[in-house]
DNA sequence: GAGGCGCAATTTGTATACATTATGACTTGA
DNA sequence: TCAAGTCATAATGTATACAAATTGCGCCTC
């Protein structure tokens, strides 16, 4: 709650990027502290308290707290202000089930649509990146955190690739339900690394192909997959072990 | 641009319904406006003007257009302000294939999670007042514009049938799309009401039996077979106003 | 003691003044 | 003539004062 890196830095601190509002400022600060979890579910954020905390007035508060509330992540109601967003776990697993639809239909967009030059190499960088370090026969949790970055970077690459922007939009937004992120995967996604990166080889191959209907398939089968992961994480079940 | 009902109704009006701000109000006004095409695309909306002509200060003026911007009405750029996004034919196309497996999601939720008492009365009502309308043997303007509606009901209870507020939030991102909202397509479904209606059932059945499958598929190829008739319309002839 | 009423304190909503940034026309120099 | 710089203008961004709404507490009544 009481988070340092929270509070104001002082007014004089003018680290101000160029084109940068305080508003995206303050939205940017706000939106980091609630997905680090510094404030519980439920919690009613107050105008001026926030103001106060960050140093400004109750301007650009008002204007982060709208946009926060419009990418999901609080709740308003009218006279009665902002809280942070309750997600029950049934939220989280259909976020799962819908990012797996918008991102088949991103896969199925960039095979039919060809693969740019410059997500090309960046999907061929991360691929041959992620092979290097899957060469090695044990994986840590260090190796684990360097994979999700790849793994984030060949997810993007595909959005981007995909070339719509409403669809770079509905991704964002599933991205802002807590366990959703790509970037976060690497919580429940121990078990198998190996697989799912295997998949990623995969939906390549068939974006290079021009192959729309096993891109979208492979990609949407792909995300799929971690929602049963997740649900077993949540429910607080051990991994079950297979073969292989 | 001086749409008589879009000016101020003078401040002593006050038929304000309860719970509702200015800002909420506003926000309602100027969606509304941009999607009956009074402002015409690209045109930027400038604060003070609208604020003068909708008889409220700037700051409900600045909280609506920043909402229509997270709506995707609207586009925004730091220090310039807010103008009327442009939306190109690949984007208008691309809602529709993203509506159709969002709404195709729908479908397969509603089938898992079986159809709550409520949106089953009001499907099968619907598909019963469709039954009636198709009885006739020539289909008008005014039988056109009747089904509309009753399309618009029939998609609306499968989305509330699939319990998933994102999903929701998203089909109604993809509304805000000119031409690609359901209760829009009359203007290009002449065609074949009658394979849609009877689409409807199949996908009705598919959900009764919980075949969640076959109601995805078939709710998919449904959505996005209006996409063939639009390509077809926007190709053919200029584009026709836009909302409506 | 339970329930309802009303006031006060807190919080959000709105208006407005001021600060800051973009924009375009004008000037000035090469 | 053109280019670059400057300054005026007009727009957006922010702060703050005030209005309206909600909420909780205390009191009164039954």
């Amino acid at each position: 709650m009481t988070d340092a890196a929270f509070d104001t830095p002082g007014p004089d601190h003018e680290d101000a990027p160029r084109g940068a509002t305080r508003s995206l400022t303050v939205t940017e600060r706000i939106r980091t502290a609630i997905l680090a979890g510094d404030f519980e579910a439920g919690a009613r954020l107050h105008e001026v308290r926030l103001s106060e905390r960050l140093g400004v007035s109750r301007t650009p508060v008002r204007s982060a707290l709208q946009s926060l509330a419009s990418e999901g992540l609080l709740e308003y109601a009218p006279n009665r202000g902002y809280a942070v967003r309750r997600f029950s776990t049934a939220e989280i697993v259909d976020a799962y089930e819908i990012r797996a639809v918008m991102e088949a239909l991103a896969a199925r967009f960039a095979a039919e649509r060809g693969l740019p030059d410059q997500e090309r190499e960046a999907i061929e960088r991360v691929l041959a990146d992620g092979d290097d370090l899957l060469a090695r026969t044990e994986l840590g949790e260090e190796e684990r955190i360097v994979y999700s970055a790849i793994n984030g970077t060949f997810h993007e690459a595909i959005h981007s690739a995909a070339r719509c922007r409403m669809l770079t939009d509905m991704v964002r937004l599933c991205h802002s339900v807590p366990h959703s992120s790509h970037r976060n995967v690497i919580s429940f996604e121990h078990m198998d690394v190996r697989r799912r990166h295997d998949d990623h080889h995969r939906i390549y191959d068939a974006i290079l192909a021009c192959d729309a209907y096993r891109a979208e398939m492979l990609m949407r089968e792909h995300v799929a997959s971690v929602k049963t992961s997740l649900v077993r994480a949540l429910s607080g079940r051990p991994l079950p072990r297979r073969g292989r």
